[in-house]
RNA sequence: GGAGGCGUCGCCUAGCCCGGUUUAUGGCGCCCGCCUGCUAAGCGGGUUGAGGGUAAUCCCCUCUCGCGGGUUCAAAUCCCGCCGCCUCCGCCA
């Protein structure tokens, strides 16, 4: 959730971030007329619950005859500190309900949607053929390593096995990934995949995107479609030492997502599907870091695309675009030869306090204890990064090299050769 | 899945049987000050968090003893449900 004070002091502000991002306004209104009835009920309650405590006190040591008197008198109080309080609570909800509503504020985005995104840089150029590209999906198959019709068959459309050179890769791409997380101070970590309510609510993704998410039947528990959910809700409930920040974690987990609503989108292949692997990096850091910060995860992240020998380009996306929690996104699109295109591969986002306020994160800062912040940003997500590689770096006889640093995950092979079918 | 035990302020711990002045004892740690040539030791004080009254140091109030509900004028303390941890048993990768 944005912080209170902002919808009190500056309104406007977060009017603005709302237009920016394309959506109606009225929830400001709404969450300031329910902090102004949530303040009325909790000085009703407590001036009640400060008489009944305080005629309490008197009925201990009072003589038989004034006792039966003030019995009948707090009796009173009591209902009334009942009802006071029913209505604080409800009152609270509503608050909490209309803050929660409002997406944490874009000061820094690009107004707009989808195709307002700004374009920071384009890193290499798209790779010239002298021949005619294969997609992944031929490639996967020459080189027995990406099996869809069998993933299909197992599990539906939009899923796949990864096998031979295929799951190696995936393994050779966690290790790079792992590495260089390591060699960056990063805390490597494997969390839970399914996780309770709490941590898919304060991470946002009960709001707009909760078509995207698989809930578990009968259980209360969902699949996390990242790690950046058990992350954020890693350090709940906790007063973080501010001297010990930023704590960076590279989180690796299955990443689950419906796709509800992409009917018909990128239905071929491997680029969007239900379940993939992700090596995610996710810090803690203080809010004035945070920007800096969020410029340090794009910059991991393209260096992890330049040891791919990917060509790709750096945008700035736009309010509209952005999640429920993120302030600003910058996503890194790798040039997918047979779509002609750039798509996706990465992408980071600095959410600033709003998850931690509501998963109860803080840090104690000398004698303050204040707001921190969390950020995120993909290292590696390994379908769409093995497409790219695949893709990118294939030869005529449909084999394909192996970028230099990937090399010594993948046993020194330099090339992979087609298998016989 | 079955049986039993436990969950108090950063950590450890007292209080709970016999409800009231308890945010709650003591120790450790931490912070401030004193003492000492420096260090150690010693002495004194402070140290849960949140929300309101306030723009605010101070001050005042309310909530906070795993979570939620109940009993009661009043609950850390009594009752019920849930969650978590530990031990034993069963099952199992």
């Amino acid at each position: 959730m944005i912080d209170p004070r902002i919808l009190r002091d500056e309104p406007d502000r977060v009017r603005r971030s709302l237009h920016k991002r394309g959506m109606p306004t009225t929830v400001v209104d709404d969450a300031l007329a329910a902090d102004g009835r949530r303040k009325g009920s909790i000085q009703k309650f407590e001036q009640k619950r400060a008489q009944q405590k305080e005629i309490g006190l008197k009925i201990k040591k009072a003589a038989p005859a004034e006792k039966s008197v003030l019995l009948s008198t707090t009796k009173e109080i009591s209902n009334d500190v009942k009802a006071y309080q029913a209505d604080l609570s409800s009152a609270e909800q509503e608050w909490d309900r209309a803050l929660k509503a409002i997406p944490n504020v874009a000061d820094d985005a690009p107004a707009g949607g989808e195709d307002d995104f700004v374009l920071i840089e384009t890193v290499g150029t798209p790779r010239e053929f002298d021949f005619e590209p294969r997609d992944h999906i031929e490639l996967g198959k020459l080189l027995g390593a990406i099996d869809i019709e069998r993933g299909a068959k197992v599990s539906g459309s939009r899923f796949y096995f990864l096998t031979g050179v295929g799951a190696e890769l995936e393994f050779a791409l966690i290790n790079l990934a792992m590495e260089q997380a390591r060699e960056a101070g990063f805390t490597q970590v494997i969390p839970p995949s399914m996780v309770k309510p709490r941590a898919m609510e304060g991470t946002g993704f009960l709001g707009q995107a909760a078509d995207d998410v698989y809930r578990i039947e009968g259980q209360d528990m969902y699949l996390v479609g990242t790690s950046e959910v058990p992350m954020a809700a890693y350090h709940s409930d906790e007063i973080l030492d501010g001297a010990k920040l930023p704590l960076r974690y590279a989180a690796f987990s299955p990443c689950f997502r419906k796709e509800a609503g992409s009917h018909g989108k990128d239905t071929k292949g491997i680029i969007r599907v239900h379940w993939f692997d992700k090596v995610e990096m996710f810090v803690y850091t203080t809010l004035e870091d945070a920007s800096a910060e969020h410029l340090r995860l794009l910059n991991w992240e393209k260096s992890f695309l330049d040891k791919l020998e990917l060509a790709y380009r750096v945008i700035d996306v736009a309010a509209g675009d952005l999640g429920l929690s993120a302030a600003r996104k910058y996503d890194c699109e790798a040039w997918i030869p047979t779509q002609g295109k750039y798509r996706e591969l990465t992408s980071t986002s600095n959410c600033t306090d709003f998850q931690t306020r509501r998963l109860d994160t803080r840090g104690r800062f000398g004698s303050d204890i204040k707001p921190v912040a969390t950020l995120n940003g993909t290292l590696c997500a390994m379908t769409r990064t093995i497409v790219a590689i695949l893709e990118t770096h294939q030869q005529a006889d449909g084999s394909v090299r192996v970028p230099k640093a990937l090399q010594p995950w993948l046993g020194g092979r330099e090339v992979l050769e087609p298998v016989a079918p």
